[in-house]
DNA sequence: ACCACTATTGCGAATGATTCGCAACAAGGC
DNA sequence: GCCTTGTTGCGAATCATTCGCAATAGTGGT
């Protein structure tokens, strides 16, 4: 299945089969399938890293200009409570989106705002702790850690 | 000294002692002290949790009502440069502020909102390893660890 | 294919936290 | 006491996000 299906287009992707995994998974919650949930789903699966909401809009519009920004929230909260994206907050800014299945952690550059991805994992020591101390369970992939970067760090030193 | 110092007011406190001092850093590099700054720091120095920028303008505003709240941030604000305080990103709500010489880390649960402090130093071997690895300082204390508490925790599996 | 039910959209306005511009004011050094 | 320049008050601007509401459009059942 998958890549034997024949398809309306000339490339059927790996990245159209994820878009459409994404997209059975919202319908089985009793989810509807819009134009405006499919180029949203799609912007995702297109970028790799970590988009905004604004950084999705301004996908999505380039080919749909009227589907509103609003409706990208919606959708990303949606997308959100079905678990097929992590919402992270990155310091003051904007929150930052992207798919679980690729899921990450995140440090933030206060000076330069650059982000560094961690490979899952490596709070897995001190969660533990925080369970065990505390009964918390660590959600770290919800929050960008904040700290300084190597380049920013020599600069301040000079 | 301190306590034996004669006041204009029948309770000099340590906690008087404590504004003084931060008034004094901020004097010293080269900020001026005025009845705004005054109050915020009073009222900084009262609370010994953490507050938000509009907890402190509730508290100064009681006494002195037309210090603006613009003005309550920009008094933050120095006061952060000045290194006297912290702030803290605490999820995506406001962001609370502490003096420094009670530095702490912040556990955020997601669903109820409170907050658990954690002792100075709980992020050592994380940050030792970051700095190691990426050369990154961290600098944990600027935002609070998001997670779901013992309480909600137990909640969610009923 | 059609209906009805209700989820979803577009729109603009509201929110909440924070920042900014600017003229008036006042702290602190001389 | 005066002058320089940091600070304030005020309102307006900003930025990210959410909300209300009427119009629209998926979907399951027939």
């Amino acid at each position: 299945m998958g890549r034997s299906v024949k398809s309306h287009t000339a490339f059927m992707t790996g990245a159209d089969d994820r878009s459409a995994r994404i997209l059975d998974q919202l319908r089985e919650q009793g989810g509807r399938i819009t134009a405006a949930r499919r180029s949203v789903v799609n912007a995702l699966v297109g970028t790799d890293g970590h988009a905004t909401a604004d950084d999705i809009a301004e996908i999505v519009q380039r080919i749909s200009p009227d589907i509103h920004l609003s409706t990208i929230y919606r959708t990303l909260d949606s997308l959100e409570e079905a678990g097929t994206i992590d919402r992270v907050f990155i310091g003051q800014g904007s929150a930052v989106y992207h798919l679980t299945d690729n899921r990450h952690h995140h440090l933030v550059c206060e000076t330069c705002g650059n982000v560094i991805h961690l490979p899952h994992g490596i709070f897995d020591t001190l969660a533990d702790h925080l369970d065990h101390e505390y009964g918390f369970t660590l959600l770290a992939h919800h929050i960008g850690l904040t700290g300084r970067c190597r380049d920013c760090r020599s600069q301040a030193a000079e």
